[in-house]
RNA sequence: GCCGGUGUGGCGGAAUUGGUAGACGCGCUCGACUCAAAAUCGAGUUCCUAUGGAGUGUGGGUUCGAUUCCCACCGCCGGUACCA
C-alpha cells in the first residue's frame, strides 16, 4: 500500500487544473485579461517527440520552470509557461521511408504520448497554447518568414536588415539584387552525406557523422541564410545577456572574430591576396601556401611541377573530412614552382600548396612566417624552408615558434617598435602603398538552409525560365504533397521530386523541391507561443509588446548545452532580423538561458539504451507518485550540475512527502484518510514552530529566485522534521508551509490544503479556492530572531567552548566570558593572551602562547 | 594543444563580503513497536595510532582565523581543433 494516496489524488488534481484552466494566461485583448500585473514569459526547450517517450531528464528543466512559473503566479505575475513540440525531423521520416507510414502519422502518436506523460507530471501549462511545428497553421508562418527574409537585405551602412524593395527603388538589377538577399541560392560546395540523401550543415557534420554516417563535400545548388552578415551584432549583444558565461564564449568563438589585414603579394602578374592577423611579421614570410582548391593553383604551377601538384590535389580531394581531421599533425605539401614577391622587401619567396590551408576561411592563401607560426613552423621544419626571426620576445623564450608579442627585429622600418605599434604601421605602409588594408575575418559561415527531405517545411519558392520567385502569401501554407515512397532518390533535389503534379505550378513554372531543416520551426516558436491562435499574423503587435516588455520577449529560458551554437544562435539571428524589419520591439530573444545539467544513470555513465540504464518517468509516477518524480529531481543537486540518478534518493523524498502527509491527515479505522487531530485553528504561539516555519518562507522564496531548489527543499525537509515532533500544528503554519512547497509538490499540496479547509474553515481562508490560485506566504522579521545566540570561542584558531548569550551583548562582556570559560582556560593557562578578537554574535578568538 | 567547468564523509550534496566544515537526504549501526517482518518512531554515524590529533585534490602563501583570497601543480568532465 502507498504511504499516501498519490495514485488518486494526482489525477484528481491534474483534472481540476484542467476543467479549470487554472493555468491558463490571458493576452491584452482578452475579456479576464489583467493588465496591472508583471507578465513573466518562463520557457523550456520544446522537444522533438520521438518514439521512446520521455525520459528523467526531460522533467529536470522542465519541473524548475514549473516551480518558477508557479511561484510567480502566486506573486501575482501574468505567467506564460507554454510546452510544444519540435515535430519535424528525421526519424519520423526514416520510420516513413521504413514502413510507408506517413508521417503525419507517427508524429501524432509520438506527441499523444508526450503530452500524456507531461499531463501525468503536473506541469502548469497553459495547453491553449500548445504549438507544432509539422502543424499546418504554424508552417504557415515559418514559411512566411523566410518570404521575409527572402525579400530582405543586409544594409552595411545601418548594420540591419532592410526591405528588397529599396534596392529596386534604386535601380539595381535583378542579379545585383539575388546577391544581397538574406536568403540566397548558392552553388558552393557543400557537406552532402550520400546515405542519409541530403546536404547538412557546417554545424551538424561532427554529430551526424558520430552516428556513423559519412558526409563529404560536393558543389550543389542551395539555399543559404546569410547570417554571417550578423556577425558582429551576434558578438556585441551577448554582454548584456543574463546566460552563462561558457555558452556566450562558446558563441563567441564559434561566430570567431579575427582582426588584421590583406596583404597583396605579386605573382607574375597575378595578384594574391592572403589574410593575416600578424602584418607585422611581413618581413618575415618566406614562402606563401595557397590552400589545393585555390583558383591561381593550376594557372601559377609551373610546367615541371604540374604532374606532382596535380597528383597533390587528387590526393587532398579523395580524403574525407575525417581524414583530414586525423592527419592534421602532419604536415604535406607540394611546391608549385612559382615565387611571389614579398610587397615589403621585394623578396622572392617561393609559393607551395598544402592543405593545412583552407579554401574556406580568409582568402585561402597565406604568407608563411614559420619563425612566429606554429603550424608555418612545423611546414618550414619539414620541407626544409628558411626561418627568419621578426620578433625578439619579451620574456627569454626562445623565439623559434614564438607566437606572443614583442619587440619587431630584421623588420626594416618597423625595428624596435612593440608588436602592437608593428601592426598598426604596417597597415598603415599597406595602403600608403596599395599593396592591402585592415580587414576583419569571422569563421561564421553562412547557414546552409535547405535539405533533401520530405518532412520538413516546403519553401515557398517557384522557379520560372531559371529565376526564383516567392509564392503569393494567399497560398501559405504550402504543404507537402502526398507521397506513398519516401526513400531518398539519390537525387539532390530530394524525394519531393517524385510528386509530378506538385511540382507543376504552371506551364512554365515549378516549385522549389527542397525543404528547411528542422531549426527552422525552433528558430520563432517562443514567438508563437504569445500568441498561437492568430491567422492573419504570426504574432499580434499587442501581444508581441506585452509579453516582450522590459526588453527580452523570454525571461527565463531552460535547457541543454547541446544547443548553444545551433539553435540559440539561430533564433537569435531570426529574432534580429524580425527586429530590423519591425515586426518585433526588442533586438534579443532569450534575456536569462539556465542549462540544466545532464542526468546520468545509476552506474555514473549517460542514460542510453544499449547500457539499459534509462529511467522511465513513467515508472517512477507509477510507483512513488508524479509529486516524489519532481522532488526528487529538484533535490539531486543544483540543477545545472551533471548527477547520477539515485532511485533511493527518490524514495528518500517520498518518505518526506508521507511525512507531510501524517502530520496533517491520518488512517480512520475504517482505513479512510481523515485530518489528523493534530492539526488546530488555534492563533499560534509555540516560538519554535513559529520561528521555523517562517524561516521557511524565507528560504525557500529566496532559493527559487536563485534556482537554488535541492537547498529549498532541504529547509522544508528540516520545517516538516519540526511539524513532526510538536504535538499540535495550527492549521495557518501548515497551510503557509504548503504554499511553499506547493510549486514543488503540487498534488499533495492542494490535496492537504482541502482537507484542512474543510475542516478548519475560517475568515481568513474559506473553502472553495484552491491553494495554486493563492498568494505566496511572506514571512514576519519578529518571529525570525532569537534572544539568545550561541557563540564560538576558538583558542588559535581551534574550537575550545560554544557559550550560549544573551543576542546583543556588548563586545566586552563576550570577551569576559569567553575567557572566564573552564574549558578555555585549560588552553590559556599558563599562556600569554596576545589577542582576543570578537566577532560580535558570533565568535571569540584567543590568540595564546 | 587551446578554452570552459569541476574536485568536500561510504554516496548525492550543504556552507564563500574569510568566522562552529559535513546542513538536508541516502546508506549503515543500535534501540522502541511486533510472535516475526515491513512500515513508523528514537539515538548515533568524517577519519585516526583517540582526555588528543588530522581533515574540503596536491604543494606553498596571506591572515588571529582559509572549503572560501593569491601563486604553482595534479585528476576528472565538457567543448573545440591546422581559422592564418
Amino acid at each position: 500500500m502507498n504511504p499516501f494516496p498519490f495514485d488518486t489524488f494526482e489525477p484528481k488534481w491534474q483534472a481540476h487544473w484542467e476543467d479549470n484552466k487554472t493555468f491558463h494566461v490571458a493576452n491584452p485583448g482578452d475579456a479576464n485579461f489583467d493588465a496591472s500585473k508583471p507578465k513573466y514569459f518562463v520557457l523550456d526547450m520544446f522537444p522533438y517527440p520521438s518514439g521512446a517517450g520521455l525520459h528523467v531528464g526531460h522533467p529536470e528543466g522542465y519541473t524548475a520552470t514549473d516551480i518558477l512559473g508557479r511561484y510567480k503566479r502566486m506573486n501575482g505575475h501574468n505567467v506564460l509557461h507554454p510546452m510544444g513540440w519540435d515535430a519535424f525531423g528525421l526519424p519520423a521520416e526514416q520510420y516513413a521511408i521504413k514502413t510507408g507510414q506517413h508521417p503525419r502519422v507517427t508524429t501524432e502518436q509520438n506527441l499523444d504520448n508526450f503530452r500524456r506523460q507531461l499531463k501525468s507530471l503536473g506541469f502548469g501549462y497553459d495547453w491553449s497554447r500548445e504549438i507544432n511545428t509539422t502543424d499546418p497553421e504554424y508552417m504557415k508562418w515559418t514559411q512566411w518568414i523566410f518570404i521575409q527574409l527572402y525579400h530582405s537585405y543586409f544594409c552595411e551602412e545601418d548594420q540591419k536588415a532592410k526591405p528588397i524593395s529599396e534596392l529596386e527603388a534604386k535601380g539595381m538589377s535583378r542579379e545585383e539584387i539575388d546577391e544581397q538577399r538574406l536568403a540566397f541560392i548558392s552553388e558552393a560546395p557543400v557537406n552532402w552525406s550520400p546515405d542519409l540523401g541530403t546536404v547538412l550543415a557546417n554545424e551538424e557534420v561532427e554529430e551526424w557523422k558520430a552516428k556513423g554516417h559519412t558526409v563529404e563535400r560536393r558543389p550543389l545548388k542551395q539555399w543559404m541564410l546569410r547570417i554571417t552578415k550578423y556577425s558582429q551584432r551576434l558578438i556585441d549583444d551577448l554582454a548584456p545577456l543574463d546566460w552563462p558565461e561558457s555558452i556566450k564564449l562558446l558563441q563567441t568563438n564559434w561566430i570567431g572574430k579575427s582582426t588584421g589585414a590583406e596583404v597583396s603579394f605579386d605573382l607574375q602578374g597575378n595578384d594574391i591576396t592572403v589574410f593575416t592577423t600578424r602584418p607585422d611579421t611581413l618581413f618575415g614570410a618566406t614562402y606563401m601556401v595557397l590552400a589545393p582548391e585555390h583558383s591561381l593553383v593550376s594557372e601559377i604551377t609551373t610546367a615541371e611541377q604540374k604532374e606532382a601538384v596535380e597528383a597533390y590535389i587528387k590526393a587532398c580531394a579523395s580524403k574525407s573530412d575525417m581524414e583530414r581531421g586525423e592527419m592534421n599533425k602532419d604536415k604535406t605539401g607540394i611546391f608549385t614552382g612559382a615565387y611571389a614577391t614579398n610587397p615589403v622587401n621585394g623578396e622572392q619567396i617561393p609559393v607551395w600548396i598544402a592543405d593545412y590551408v583552407m579554401m574556406g576561411y580568409g582568402t585561402g592563401a597565406i604568407m608563411a612566417v614559420p619563425a612566429h607560426d606554429e603550424r608555418d613552423f612545423e611546414f618550414a621544419t619539414k620541407f626544409d624552408l628558411p626561418v627568419i626571426q621578426v620578433v625578439e620576445p619579451n620574456d627569454k623564450s626562445d623565439w623559434q615558434g614564438y607566437t606572443g608579442n614583442g619587440k619587431s627585429v630584421n623588420s626594416g622600418f618597423l625595428d624596435g617598435m612593440k608588436t602592437k605599434d608593428a601592426k598598426r604601421a604596417m597597415i598603415k605602409w599597406l595602403i600608403d602603398n596599395n599593396k592591402g588594408k585592415p580587414q576583419t575575418n569571422f569563421k561564421l559561415r553562412d547557414w546552409l538552409f535547405s535539405r533533401q527531405r520530405y518532412w520538413g517545411e516546403p519553401f515557398p519558392i517557384i522557379w520560372e525560365n531559371g529565376q526564383h520567385r516567392t509564392i503569393p502569401e494567399s497560398e501559405l501554407p504550402l504543404l507537402q504533397p502526398d507521397l506513398e515512397d519516401f526513400k531518398p532518390t539519390g537525387d539532390p533535389r530530394g524525394p519531393l521530386v517524385k510528386a509530378t503534379d506538385w511540382i507543376k505550378y504552371s506551364e512554365t513554372a515549378e516549385r522549389e523541391t527542397n525543404t528547411m531543416p528542422q531549426w527552422a520551426g525552433s528558430c520563432w516558436y517562443y514567438l508563437r507561443y504569445c500568441d498561437p491562435n492568430n491567422s492573419d499574423r504570426f504574432i499580434s503587435k499587442e501581444a508581441e509588446e506585452y509579453w516582450s516588455a522590459d526588453g527580452a520577449t523570454v525571461d527565463l529560458y531552460v535547457g541543454g548545452t547541446e544547443h548553444a551554437v545551433l539553435h540559440l544562435l539561430y533564433a537569435r539571428f531570426w529574432h534580429k532580423v524580425m527586429f530590423d524589419l519591425g515586426h518585433l520591439s526588442t533586438n534579443e530573444p532569450f534575456k536569462k538561458l539556465v542549462n540544466q545539467g545532464l542526468i546520468l544513470g545509476e552506474d555514473g555513465q549517460k542514460m542510453s539504451k544499449s547500457l539499459g540504464n534509462v529511467v522511465s518517468p513513467d515508472d517512477v509516477v507509477n510507483e512513488y507518485g508524479a509529486d516524489s518524480l519532481r522532488l526528487y529531481e529538484m533535490f539531486m543537486g543544483p540543477l545545472t550540475q551533471v548527477k547520477p540518478w539515485q532511485m533511493k534518493g527518490v524514495e528518500g523524498v517520498s518518505r518526506f512527502l508521507a511525512k507531510v502527509w501524517r502530520v496533517a491527515m491520518t488512517q480512520s479505522d475504517e482505513g479512510k484518510w481523515v485530518i489528523s487531530d493534530k492539526i488546530t485553528n488555534d492563533e499560534p504561539t509555540d516560538k519554535a514552530l513559529l520561528k521555523v516555519t517562517h524561516e521557511t518562507i524565507k528560504k525557500v522564496g529566496e532559493d527559487i529566485e536563485k534556482m537554488s531548489f535541492n537547498t529549498a527543499i532541504s529547509q522544508m525537509m528540516i520545517c516538516t522534521n519540526a511539524f513532526t515532533k510538536a504535538d499540535k500544528v495550527p492549521a495557518t503554519l501548515l497551510r503557509d508551509f504548503l504554499k511553499c512547497l506547493n510549486p514543488f509538490a503540487p498534488h499533495i499540496t492542494e490535496e492537504i490544503h482541502q482537507h484542512i479547509t474543510d475542516a478548519h474553515p475560517s475568515a481568513k481562508c474559506s473553502t472553495g479556492r484552491i491553494l495554486s490560485d493563492r498568494g505566496w506566504p511572506s514571512y514576519k522579521e519578529e518571529f525570525l530572531i532569537e534572544s539568545e545566540v550561541t557563540v564560538v570561542v576558538q583558542v588559535n584558531g581551534k574550537l575550545r567552548a560554544k557559550l550560549t548569550v544573551a543576542k546583543d551583548i556588548s563586545k566586552e562582556d563576550m570577551e569576559a566570558t569567553a575567557l572566564a570559560d573552564e574549558n578555555v582556560k585549560q588552553y590559556t593557562d599558563g599562556n600569554t593572551v596576545r589577542k582576543v578578537i570578537v566577532i560580535p554574535g558570533k565568535l571569540v578568538n584567543i590568540v595564546a602562547n
